[in-house]
RNA sequence: GGCCAGUUGGUGAAGUGGUUUAACACACUGCCCUUUCACGGCAGCAUUCACGGGUUCAAAUCCCGUACUGGUCACCA
């Protein structure tokens, strides 16, 4: 029996959505199912779209969601290099073997022709398909053409009848008819390979036994399998996902900008969170269980229970998963992680760290994700405060000003300020003025807050401080 | 346009012929708890599974057709 190995190949652009993120996951998790090998292989044929640093981002991003990379560029196995552009020779090679075997051909049509034949294609309304000019040349019209140096790419020689069947675990067998395959390229011009060409070498040569992947390369399956064939290779497991739109529907794209990982991490977005949240879009589990550890996603993972139809980014699901994550961070976690946030929008310097400790502490279990706290804690920032038309019209019922009145009287006379003898004030308050429940508490907390919601009342007059609370009053 | 796939509530989804008068979760609404807010708890929210036919004693579940959505048809990945 094969060693389950599993491979997440990034191009490396310096840029992760949330899309291809959840297809490393499930690479991730169908490896370790099994206690197999998760591999990171770099597809860098494009060498137009190359980013600096791009690898290390990979790396950090993967590291950060708790993957462990058995082999990668900056790992290597007994299976490297892990770079595409570092394995050019191997790709050349196994098209020169395509050749021989008369499964492949030289073809030295050049893009004045390539685009005539666009052209007419798409003066009749028909999609464009290779012709196979050079399907046919004589090996000495290779041969000489080849010795006269003529640029030329190697193209796949496609059946032209019949049918190939592609066999997908979450799609079942899709069967697709030869004579829509285009005898496609395979080595380029340049000598690089072309993607298609380069997956199926690498998949091979690295022993991957599941080749996860979005669902928009179902399609061109069948034209791996038969590069399979012609090498007399195994076929992987295919395991094509659907695809994940963005909050509208549409399709994700880098001008969704939240729907990258890096940008939700900034935000303040736990990784475990996020990868519990993307887990569940498009996979179910077989019971209700929907927070889960690592580990319990490796043990509850089925790569069959993956849908079939693509699903909307929902933010909102995120952060209810992400205030879940947050509620159960110890103590300091929470505040390793909310403190960056506080610190990069206010002035800390003259607080004290009890002060910031305790200010923290209150919103555990208020926030959604890290950087709503710098919006939460803003009354405690600012001097002025503008009261909105709820709170104005809610100040403006009878009782209201006596209410205040005497806590005003209360806080003034306060000698030890701390919570409890704040709670004793308003408590004061109540017996005085003659008013509970909300018309006790909403008046002063409009007044020294200038909003209608917040944390516990005592403790947000004791944060004020005694000073601001008058001054506000 | 050809080919391929998908279609269960605002969202993620369970469901593979009868125990489903369609689970669970997010969101939403209401109530309770808390002397306020939030947290938490409880309840409500699809008489119906894109539509139309068929098979069957019985269909969200099987078959056929239609519509819609998406993907794919590059010397991009």
């Amino acid at each position: 029996m094969k060693k389950t190995r599993t491979r997440f190949a990034p191009s490396p652009t310096g840029y992760m959505h949330i899309g291809n993120l959840r297809t490393a996951i499930f690479e991730y998790l169908i490896a370790k199912k099994d206690n197999g090998d998760f591999i990171l292989r770099i597809e860098d044929t494009d060498q137009t779209r190359k980013v600096e640093g791009a690898i290390d981002f990979i790396y950090d991003t993967l590291s950060l969601c708790r993957f462990k990379i058995d082999e990668g560029p900056n790992n290597e196995g007994e299976y490297g290099p892990y770079i595409q552009s570092e394995r050019i020779d191997i790709y050349k090679k196994h098209a020169l073997e395509l050749v021989e075997k008369g499964a492949a051909y030289y073809c030295f049509c050049t893009e004045e022709r390539l685009d005539k034949l666009r052209e007419v294609a798409s003066l009749n309304k028909q999609a464009f398909m290779y012709d196979g000019h050079c399907r046919n040349l004589s090996k000495e019209e290779v041969d000489e053409m080849l010795a006269k140096g003529v640029p030329y790419v190697i193209r796949q020689a496609m059946p032209k009848t019949g049918e190939t069947i592609v066999s997908d675990v979450v799609y079942g067998d899709i069967v697709i008819n030869n004579s829509v395959l285009e005898d496609q390229i395979l080595i380029k011009s340049d000598g690089y390979p072309t993607y298609n060409f380069a997956n199926v070498i690498d998949d091979h040569l690295m022993n991957i036994t599941h080749v996860v992947r979005g669902k928009e390369y179902l399609d061109q399956t069948a034209k791996y399998n038969l590069l399979y064939d012609a090498f007399g290779w195994e076929k992987p497991e295919y395991v094509h996902v659907a695809m994940v739109l963005g909050e509208d529907g549409s399709k994700l794209s880098k001008r969704n900008g939240d729907a990258s990982f890096m940008d939700l991490y900034n935000e303040g977005y736990l990784p475990d969170a996020i990868v519990n949240y993307l887990v569940l879009l498009g996979w179910s589990p077989e019971t209700n269980q929907e927070v889960f550890s690592m580990d319990e996603l490796i043990n509850a993972f089925d790569p069959k229970r993956i849908s079939k139809s693509s699903s909307q980014y929902d933010v909102k699901k995120l952060n209810w998963f992400n205030a879940q994550y947050i509620k159960r961070l110890s103590m300091d976690d929470y505040f390793d992680f909310v403190l960056p946030f506080l610190k990069d929008a206010y002035n800390l310097d003259e607080k004290s760290d009890e002060w910031i400790h305790h200010l923290v502490s209150i919103y555990q279990n208020h926030i959604s994700y890290g950087k709503e706290i710098v919006n939460e804690v803003k009354i405690f920032f600012e001097d002025d405060i503008t009261l909105d038309e709820e709170c104005l019209s809610f100040m403006k019922q009878d009782g209201v000003n006596d209410t205040l009145k005497a806590f005003k009287e209360e806080i003034e006379a306060i000698s030890d300020w701390n919570v409890d003898s704040i709670s004793i004030a308003i408590n004061n308050v109540k017996e005085k003025a003659g008013v509970k429940g909300k018309m006790l508490y909403m008046p002063i907390r409009i007044a020294v807050s200038g909003v209608m919601h917040g944390p516990e009342l005592p403790d947000t007059i004791y944060l004020l401080g005694k000073e601001k609370v008058l001054k506000r009053l």
